[in-house]
Parts: structure tokens; sequence; C-alpha cells
DNA sequence: GTGAAAGCGCTAACAT
DNA sequence: ATGTTAGCGCTTTCAC
């Protein structure tokens, strides 16, 4: 026998109980609903005496409209996720929409999981799917597609040019970090990437790499090496300092793909190698994680436009109620730089203009 | 006109493709169905090529059975919480369920946003409800009963003498960080404590005194003093530590009520009054959140038994399809005391039994 | 403004 | 083993 549960009160009992018929009940519950203002005050009295709720999924079924909004995360450990997870659920909540959660598996190997985890999360019939901090196997790009359900990269945007995606500027804020460096004066700079499919990683580094050529300086030297696998990750960011900071010249000042990575280089850096921040060496991460702003830590970084970017998020998923589908072209907003005291105190409280889009081509 | 999306294949459409009855196609996608194995493959088989997949929605109307869990959490900036609920996600995920997910806010001020929160989740007739890191206001407890709604506590139990709970045994972690702390040496100990509401907070607390007492020592300080409130986060810890440590007879060994505080403390402790740890202070956290690993940190703390929790929450879960309620009497499972840097190594390893209950009277 | 009827996509008795 | 029928709880024509 399946579960044997409370019988909850259903719309034909609230009619029942109003001597009305279930249509003109439904249409109480219904903004536009032509219905008597006094027979709708009636049954909002009623059902809320009786206890009635409706029904989100016979609701669902009909106006084809759940109200369910996927999201996909992988990468909880990374500080910066739960906190996004948490303002974008809030926010989708309060708009009326309901977060169901899939996580996949961090490494690539489980795909198939993460496959059968996007279908379950497709057979409820989501109004659309954001993926966080992660990219997708194609498949389940595919299943998707074949279901009919928009997808949303937030933060990271996949190789698939179909894909709708809202990210920060990632080579600005590299190019700006690099600006900040060079202004603290350093000469010798260095990278530490996270994973290298992950296109933040890419474009941080694009960024960075492409304004230290323009001021004229040697090329900075990077980690991890060609064909070595990075990490967005705590270990990581040790593992980056001590390679890099071992070296004959090392470098003055680097900037990490992530502040997590930061905060592990920095941890090497001043136990390991009783290097002196930002004195001796200066470090920046990138994302503005909470513990960034922790005194122990006191990393400058770039803060992610978060909150434009779930307004933009918002926005395209309420258009999508009225059939407009999302842009093709990804949008990208501008961070702020945050300079605290990891770096010297040059060019401090420099900020990026609030926010900017660019379109593709 | 409401979003215009692809058409879905559905189930009528695959069984005129097939010339079978909708029954016969549906069998197939049931394993108890009662069908010829030749029919099933047939429809399997044509399933695929068409890309039907079953609506979550239609079959949880009808069989009460949607295969939805409510997860409600409010502090996803305290690290343990992510890293659960991840994990908690993952499992139920692998067990065929759905995690909706429920964020509210950390202040009891918002509780008509949380009441409006979870009648949205429950408009989708979850299976249960689980809520995890927080208690809940008494208004969405009661909806959840109306509703038929089965909620269970996860490392928190709220008053609610009805609600079914599965919770670390936070007394005897309590005491059995006492007696790490004295047999590491110290006599003047002292308690920093979280938020005051908290179960977990009290029942950590009350074990560590007890304890105290019961080997004799002098009653520990605490922190927050009467009538003030707590968190249970970094910056209370760091309050904390320049409260306590800047007394006559500052402590030698402080239990904090989770790990976020007690890093927060030893980052004052070490900084601003340049102890060294854990020879002129011990430190001890509870949880084992990833951090307390780290090295800059390597923090004593209590690990509590997430994986045995979830083996427990989800067999009652399972249960619960078959009929069978939650438990009545909360379920309290034994956590392990892990020794780490931040306090002296006398009893180095010691660990709790694995598991244990004890029901309620 | 209200009611009757059809049906969303699926399952669960019933027949056969 | 398969088809027929009747719904799950709700919305939405269409009459009145």
């Amino acid at each position: 026998m399946p579960a044997s549960r409370a019988p909850r009160v259903t719309i034909k009992d609230l009619a029942r109980g109003l001597g009305m018929s279930v249509a003109t009940v439904a249409r109480a519950f219904h903004p536009g609903g032509a219905i008597a203002p006094g027979t709708r005050a009636a049954v909002l009295r009623r059902a809320e005496e009786m206890g009635y709720h409706p029904n989100a999924l016979a609701r669902g079924m009909i106006t084809r409209r759940t109200g369910i909004v996927g999201v996909v995360v992988s990468d909880l450990a990374n500080p910066f996720y739960p906190a996004a997870l948490e303002r974008l659920t809030s926010r989708l909540q309060r708009a009326g929409y309901n977060v169901m959660l899939v996580v996949t598996e961090p490494e690539g190997a489980a795909a198939a999981s993460e496959a059968a985890a996007l279908r379950l999360l497709l057979s409820y019939q989501p109004e659309c799917a954001i993926v966080l901090a992660t990219t997708l196997s194609s498949a389940a790009s595919r299943a998707c597609r074949e279901a009919g359900t928009p997808l949303l990269f937030l933060n990271r945007h996949p190789g698939d040019p179909e894909a709708a995606a809202i990210v920060c500027d990632n080579a600005r804020g590299g190019a700006a970090m690099a600006d900040h460096l060079i202004d603290g004066g350093a000469t010798r700079l260095a990278f530490v990437g996270g994973r290298a499919d992950a296109s933040t990683n890419a474009e941080r580094r694009a960024g960075f790499l492409a304004r230290c050529a323009e001021r004229g300086l040697p090329a900075p030297c990077e980690w991890p090496p060609e064909g070595r696998e990075g990490a967005f990750t705590y270990a990581a960011g040790q593992q980056a300092a001590r390679a890099l900071l071992g070296q004959a010249a090392p470098p003055r000042a680097v900037l990490c793909a992530n502040d997590i990575l930061a905060i592990g280089f920095q941890e090497v850096a001043r136990d390991e190698f009783g290097l002196r921040v930002p004195r001796e060496l200066a470090i920046a991460g990138f994302d503005d994680i909470p513990m960034a702003a922790w005194p122990a830590h006191d990393l400058t970084t770039l803060r992610q436009p978060v909150e434009a970017m779930f307004d933009a998020a918002l926005d395209w998923i309420g258009r999508l109620g009225q059939g407009i589908p999302f842009p093709a072209a990804p949008l990208r907003l501008a961070g702020t730089l945050v300079a605290r005291g990891s770096t010297p105190a040059f060019s401090r409280d420099t900020h990026l203009e609030k926010e900017t889009s660019c379109s593709m081509p």
C-alpha cells in the first residue's frame, strides 16, 4: 500500500462546502478571474477555514507553468557558491518560484549520474534550469534541449553557443587586477589558475596576461604548468605557492583565479616562506567570498556583481513566462575591485564602473 | 499567452506510435507491471526513439508519491551546511528523490516570509520536509501538520515534541571535549556559545559544563553573558575572544559551540593577544567543517556523524513510502572527537563509540 | 457572474 | 497480457 496520508482538502471539497461550482471557486484564486468581489471574499474566507491550499502539481499540469526552476550546482565546497545559491533561491522564492536543486558530482567522471539527475529534474517540467558554477555534459545539455527546457548558465558559460549565459566580465576583471598589481609596484607577476576547462579561469587569465603585455611587462609565470590539471581549491592554492615561491626569482605579485586559491596561497607564503604580505608579496583573488574580508586574510579581490547577475536572471525568467526566450548573447556584467591589505595601497579603492554589458558578434 | 514551448511527447503519442493502449505503455515503465518482456522492450525502445519521458507531475498526482523532498535551510554561511546540503541532496537524488530547496531568512524577524515559503513548498505535495540547520516558526510547523506533510529535523530539534529529529549526540560530544581539554592539563575552562535558542548550543553547553563539574573543576566562564545574544559566526568568535581573553584570569582552554566560532576565536587569540596555541591556550570547536583541517587552523573538533545521520534519514524516508511514520523519539548519533593541533596532545585520537541512540521518556 | 463539461498526462481498478 | 474506464485536482473553454 502506498503512503496513507491525511487526505488534503481539494477544490471540490471547498466548492461543496460553499454550494458553488469548482469553476467559480477556482476563479477566486486567480487575479483576473471574472468573479463577483463578494463571492471571491466568501471563497477565500471559507478556504482559510477549511484549510484549503491549491495543489501546484495539478495547476502546473494544465497551465504548463509549474513555477519550478531547476538549479544545478556542483562545487558547494567553494564558499562562493553557497552564498550565491542562498541569494538566488531567496530571490526566486520571493518571485513565486520554487527551486529544485540538483547536485552533480564535481568531477567529470560521473557524467552518467549527472544526466540521470537532470532527467529526474526535467520530469518535473521546470520552467527553466539554471546552471550555477559548473558546465554541463553535452548529454545533459541535449536532454534539456529535447525537453524544451531553457537553460541558463550563471557565472560560467559553456562552449555551447546556443546556451544563454550571465557572467561576470572576467576578462576586464583580470585586466583591472593586473593594473592594480602593477600600480602597486610589482614587475614580476604570476597567475594561479583553477580548472582549465572553466570559462571563468580562461577569461580571467586572458584579461590578466593581456594587460600585463600591454603595460610592457614580461609574461607572468603561471601555475599549473601546461598539461597539469588545476583546481579551485585551498589545497591547490597551497601547492601553487610551494611551486612558485620556491623558484629562483619568485613573483612579487600573484593573481589567483579565485579567492579560495588565493587564501591557500597566502597561507603558505606566510607560514612556509615567511613572506610578509603585501610588502614582499602581493596577493589577489577573485569573487569576494565572505572569508576574503576576514582579518586573517584581508584579501584584495574582484567582487562579482552577484546581485546584478541575479537581477538579470530573474528578469529573463520573468520574460520566459511571456513567451520571450532567453537572449542568445551572453550578458557580461562588470565586477568591482575591492582593495584590501593583501596588496599595496597605491591604487586603493579603484572601482570599475558599476555595470556594463557587451554583446557578442 | 503563456509560454509556448515545444510540446513534449506524451504517453498517448507513444501509445499511438506503437499501436498499443496507454495502459500497456504505462506498464512498461513500472517494475512490477504485468507485461510481456517483448512488449516492454519494444515500448522502451520506441520511447527512446521518440524522446518520451514520463511526466512526474502527472504521476505524482495519482500515486500521491511525488518524489519531492523539501529541504529547508537558513544558515548557508556556516560552512557546515553547504557540505551537509550537498551530501544530503546527492543521496536523496540517488534514491530517486528530488530536492526542493527552501531558504529562510536567518533572523527570526521574517517569520512571515518563512511561512509563505513553506506554503509554496507544500503546494507541491512533497513527501516530507527536512529542516536542516534551523528551527521553524510554529506557524510553519503547523502548516506542515495541517498539510499532512511529515517533518524531519536534522541536526537541531525544536521544542515541538511531535516533530521527528535526527541529531548528533551533542551532550556527549560536549562532555568528551571537556575530558579532552581537562586531560590536556587545563583547569580554567571556558565555553563560547552560539545562538541561545539552538538546541545544538544548549546541549553542547550542558554536556560540557556537567562534565567539568563531575571532574571537580570550577564552573567554566562563559560567553555570551546572560541576556546577550550569541551567534554561530566568525565575528562572534572574535568578539568572544576579546571579551574572555581580556579578563584578569583568562581561560586556558576553550570549547566553542561550533567550528566557525572557534576559528574566529583562535584568530584573535593569536593575532591580538599573541597567545600560542595550544601551549598557552587550547581551542576546540564542534562540527568538523573542512576548514577545521586547514593547517592555518588545525582545529580540534567534534565531528558530527553526518553520513550516519543521512543513512538514518534516508531509511526513515524510505519507510514513509510504506506507510510507516517517522519515529517519535529523536535519534541521537554519537560524533567523533578529532584531535588536532589546537589542543595539547595528551589524549589524542580519543574516539567516542561509533553510534548510539537514546529514546525519550 | 456562474456552471457544466472537457481534459492536462498519467495510473489503477476493472474487464477480457 | 492487454484494453477500457474512471479518475488525480485543477483550469479553461463554452453556454447560460
